[in-house]
DNA sequence: GTTTTTGTTGGAACCGTTTTCGGTAACGTT
DNA sequence: AACGTTACCGAAAACGGTTCCAACAAAAAC
């Protein structure tokens, strides 16, 4: 059965096609009460238009696209509704499209632009750092959001909204520190070099020397590459690898609150007490963070902040031709019940 | 500029444009020396070609499209990486679709199986009751996962895979109740009629009465409609509602393990010693349960198997033509801390 | 040496829309 | 009565691919 087409609306219709596409598009140079009498038709006859079609002769869109890479992180869906407010507000259409984790962003967001004809593109996720070439043709404005900084790309029309996380891991380090911890456990990425968790872990590093003491390598746990990357259950493994070779520590940094809570039922399980035996801090500021027992330590990212200048950055851009304005946003230490025990 | 069309190539390769085309889709007819000499040319140039001009021309595709209605559900996360897999084994592409909130589910399958030639789809949740008109118009095989029985939608090539909520639901309350509960809290969702939460709640309802316990109207909390459907933070909210009410539960089951994570964390703050004081128990099998701080009795849904079987199903239909069968799994319960305490 | 086959190619039609570009009718103006 | 406007409409040309078909050369079969 061959597919209803326009050419059938407007023979059902007795009307010429371009009537029909101005009926749908509501165009202005159309007759109310034809447009009406078309629409029902439409209707009725639950006619639907090729958007293919639609895509191809069209030149331009009022849409943007939210790329991101890993969804099912709890962190992105955070701002995943909040952008989509915005373009709303702008009334602008705004595609949400998951970048699987073996396909290029930048592959997908060059498809992207030519097919759907953005207007722009928000990447949440992702790397950028060797793809120069790619980004330069893509030639519509991008943000970046929480996945480097834009002075790294060197490329016009990019900005890039992200936590400072290297001072950001400093400040929970530090904080750790104070609380007179000497040996801080650290559980972090496997690949230090294009992971959110290197500049964490260099971080880490910094405050440990600043407070004189020598980082020490039996402190550090990396995931193994292949384990699925921050899950509640890898934090959980690798803390149980920690504790069979006995390293005492009295403090453990987590890159991610997941990985935290993993770790914190793997030293419940050890007979270890949270908080009082063994301090716990994770990164993020997830939900999850918050109402676990004991609640955990962390870095809280202002996700609804950074979500909401990811977007007023970008519609600068496109509607009025602003340029790229990055932004670093403050983190803020949040102490709980996992470095401090209530009395 | 103009966008570089597949012309564009042909004349800076010398040839037709047909011959291009078939350089790109692998086509037997095509001498491998201009193929690759085509090939190396594109890679070079950079030539994107447009989807849309491709979706428009060809007839088949092999491809299907998970449809998810509400990513971010960790439960779907799970399934999605395991279908896609599957998908790849037989050689088919796998899109995985987004639907937001306010779209309906069947109007972007409809226009998808049109625009991307799908040749079947994947239902993540989404609510099919009253639509069989839309669903007679989709002319795929598709088979709908954890969102109600293919019975109800009377319709041909339509397959389901879902868990007996009811009887799972029933047969974690009933475990309750041999515990000696007598006063078994709920929190369950607003709408009763669409949801998932609809069954788990008359499950727990039968489960009462078969041990002669009135169900009481004062131990049943429903979410608000407006707060986000199964977050922590509304378990959590939920919870310290119940107990301003003083209505003395002893027992408290929560559709949905982050319900329940939130649930544990009110009655915590509250001076409640979750297992000792008052059980607590939840629906889904997430991580988040297994590592929770008591961990938390929960009804274990099969999602690997789940998520296996609906892809056979689907593949089934699409390469044997054969007929719709739909499957109904059992969940498992899995007793653990929050209602029996260790010693 | 002629015919058939095989392998490779290019031309052109087509997919279902939007959009341009007139065209027609109705109406008000001189 | 002739004209300019205005409001609405339809035919046909794109958009950028795929695919059918005819063409041609070289090789194989007779």
């Amino acid at each position: 059965m061959r597919t209803m087409t326009i050419r059938d609306i407007a023979r059902k219709c007795k009307v010429g096609v371009s009537t029909v596409s101005r009926a749908m598009n509501n165009h202005p140079d159309i007759n109310p009460e034809t447009k009406e009498m078309i629409l029902r038709v439409i209707e009725e006859s639950g006619y639907i238009p090729n958007k293919s079609a639609r895509n191809l002769k069209i030149t331009e869109s009022d849409t943007v696209a939210i790329l991101v890479k890993g969804i099912g992180n709890p962190f992105f869906s955070g701002m995943i509704d909040i952008i989509q407010k915005k373009a709303q507000q702008h009334s602008y259409a705004c595609i949400l499209q998951p970048v699987e984790p073996h396909e290029n962003e930048l592959d997908k967001a060059l498809e992207m632009v030519q097919e759907k004809k953005l207007k722009g593109i928000i990447f949440l996720g992702g790397n950028f750092r060797h793809h120069q070439e790619k980004l330069k043709k893509l030639r519509v404005p991008f943000v970046v959001s929480t996945a480097g900084r834009a002075e790294d790309f060197g490329v016009p029309m990019a900005a890039s909204v992200s936590v400072d996380d290297f001072a950001e891991s400093y400040k929970l380090v530090d904080y750790l520190c104070r609380q007179g911890h000497k040996r801080i456990a650290m559980l972090t990425s496997a690949d230090t070099d294009l992971s959110v968790g290197k500049l964490r872990f260099e971080g880490y590093l910094k405050a440990l020397r600043d407070h004189g003491i020598q980082p020490d390598e039996n402190l550090i746990f990396k995931l193994r590459g292949d384990s699925d990357h921050f899950s509640i259950t890898s934090g959980y493994e690798l803390t149980k690898r920690a504790l069979t070779q006995h390293c005492d520590f009295t403090a453990l940094f987590a890159v991610a609150d997941t990985l935290a809570v993993g770790a914190c039922r793997a030293l419940h399980e050890a007979g270890i007490r949270v908080g009082r035996d063994c301090a716990v801090a994770g990164y993020d500021g997830l939900e999850l963070g918050q109402f676990y027992c004991p609640s955990i330590t962390t870095i809280r990212q202002p996700v609804e902040e950074i979500a909401k200048e990811t977007a007023d950055i970008l519609f600068d851009m496109i509607l009025d031709g602003k340029e790229p304005e990055s932004r670093t946003f403050q983190g803020e230490l949040v102490v709980r019940e996992s470095t401090e025990p209530a009395e």
